[in-house]
DNA sequence: TTGTATGCGTTATCAT
DNA sequence: ATGATAACGCATACAA
């Protein structure tokens, strides 16, 4: 028996039990007041108890706490991509107001498969986390889009949160930008700095929030008086290389009819950019060229582009409370969501 | 309007026991069948387990299964600063290694605060996770180094596995770069280039890796003859707004004297990039600019930085790799670096 | 106030 | 091959 845990100590974790047997006090006084919420712990057992607490190291097993109490503190976050400068300073935003309220996440990605994500909450449900929140932009009617719904309502039914960003296609709780809107006050803007012959880049995958911003930025061109048939809207792959490419493979004329390109994602509308000085045309002088979503990567781009602006923040707090509260009335909040001009739009004509 | 469960009070999740009954078996069995490893199982048994399993949509209850195996699938990333787009690539290239091996990811950020990281091993620990991954920049002689080192020490020693990544202060398993040697290589480009008047900006913050590019850079500048003295190196915040003001502090005649601003981060050279451009330089024709990391930013930034590539994909995995392996052996392994030179630093003088 | 006994969902050690 | 039964670490009714 070593008095001192200096030479070799136990190779399994301190215990509750093994602190409860230092302090010599019952376990499930070292319970109540290590983890326990009632302050009715005498205050010199409460004192033993901490310092051999101290004295062990001893640390919460959360999982058996979690199996125990039988509700854990982590919350489990499906995201499309990490590397995509959207997503990761979403996950920072949601992962900040998680941290705040002493939960722990567990992050899955689905790569932007569709797929996958049926696969991941599946995955997920198994580490019995509070609450699921799904980040990933929604696919509009995916093959497994009724298995994924049975799946989430599954593990609604059993006590967990579901709740969606950005994606109102689902029947759960649902925090998302005013798409429709952000890009509609966009178009109108930029059509009374002159432009009038658009190309918009839409995505080739059919993702809901997309659609939302193509079909509110042509609204608001149209509402501007702007010729719908001067719009021209294009879905290439939904990236900054599918983007690119589309630009690349449109002809000179075209190109030189060309005022504007308006991409649903700041990622695209950089492929774009690349993909038009390739072309050998200068931004903004011969073409003017904006995006959605203001991620922080605009900050070393020049020309300073033209946007649309999105409380990350704001969506990431209303989530995690969302996921964390207990109403069960089905709501849907909207955030706003509104245009920044920059020198990548410059007034014309 | 439904007589099945749709307004039915929070079930509780599908158990072992469940399906067992479902199946008409008895409980152990259905656990061979679903998680077992050994296949000596009736198959007709087999079958009507697996059938029950998915009639009731049965997930196994990853904590108890990990209390009850006394080892967990989880691995916990420790990481800086997720929206950092250099440890949001870091953090995909880990999960994407993880996930192929059927791991789940727990992920805690540090904020850059020195402090919270001996709080988040502690609190991460408790989450019983199979292997701890630090992927933050090590600090040179934190105040709570110790008791940061005593915490992973003891993690270890009751099974779990830690791993550092781009931090050799710590005795533990680590992988890092080679940041001495790719910022030395890309002095002696530079210097080949013909650049002698140098401004090396490294971190305020004393991070072990930034002060071996600090290192790398001057060790190269001398070895190709470029007098010392030419080579000022200073320690501004360590982060983009950090070396945009410093060089916005810096005199006309301090300025006009440059040949090269090397930031130890592309995120850094962004910032001084920022800022050489506010004080009216044009890059590269007054002055080069080179970074190190190549974070895919870069993509976007004009004119394209000169840079250091690490790879980040080999770290991922070796990192992963030694987080899963049993061996015990310590060692450090250092993947390369190497200098992409590009169009921020054309050939002078 | 404190200790005893039980249960959480799973795996593992046993007898059958 | 299969089924009782005992852990795993913790929280909590309940008894003292």
């Amino acid at each position: 028996m070593t008095g001192t845990p200096s030479e070799s100590p136990p190779r399994r974790p301190v215990t509750l039990d093994d602190v409860a047997r230092h302090a010599g006090v019952s376990q499930p006084t070292a319970s109540r007041v290590l983890n326990g919420s009632a302050r009715k712990v005498a205050e010199s057992y409460r004192e033993r108890v901490l310092q051999a607490a101290r004295e062990l190291g001893y640390t919460p097993n959360l999982p058996a706490q979690a199996m125990a109490r039988g509700t854990s503190r982590t919350i489990a976050l499906v995201i499309s991509l990490i590397s995509d400068p959207y997503f990761s300073a979403m996950a920072a935003e949601i992962m900040k107001q998680a941290e705040a309220l002493g939960l722990h996440v567990s992050i899955a990605v689905t790569e932007r498969q569709a797929d996958r994500e049926l696969d991941l909450v599946r995955e997920l449900r198994g580490q019995q986390p509070r609450a699921i929140i799904l980040a990933g932009t929604g696919y509009v009617d995916p093959p497994s889009e009724q298995q994924l719904i049975d799946e989430l309502n599954r593990y609604q039914e059993t006590g967990g949160r579901v709740v969606l960003i950005s994606r109102s296609d689902l029947p759960f709780e649902t925090v998302d930008f005013d798409n429709h809107e952000g890009s509609r006050q966009l178009a109108r803007e930029l059509a009374a700095l002159g432009y009038r012959r658009c190309l918009v880049l839409g995505s080739a995958t059919p993702l809901l929030s997309m659609g939302q911003r193509v079909d509110g930025f042509v609204t608001g061109l149209v509402e501007s008086g702007v010729a719908d048939a001067a719009t021209r809207v294009h879905r290439p792959g939904f990236s900054w290389a599918g983007a690119r490419e589309f630009v690349l493979g449109l002809s000179d004329d075209e190109l030189r009819d060309l005022q504007l390109v308006f991409a649903v994602t700041d990622d695209m509308a950089l492929g774009a950019l690349a993909g038009l000085r390739e072309r050998g045309l200068r931004i903004p002088e011969d073409i003017g060229v904006a995006g959605f979503d203001d991620i922080t990567t605009l900050r070393d781009v020049v020309p300073k582009l033209t946007t649309v602006h999105v409380a990350l923040n704001a969506v990431a707090q209303e989530a995690v409370y969302r996921a964390t509260t207990t109403d069960t009335v089905l709501t849907r909040r909207t955030v706003p969501a509104y245009p920044v001009l920059r020198a990548s739009t410059p007034p014309i004509g």
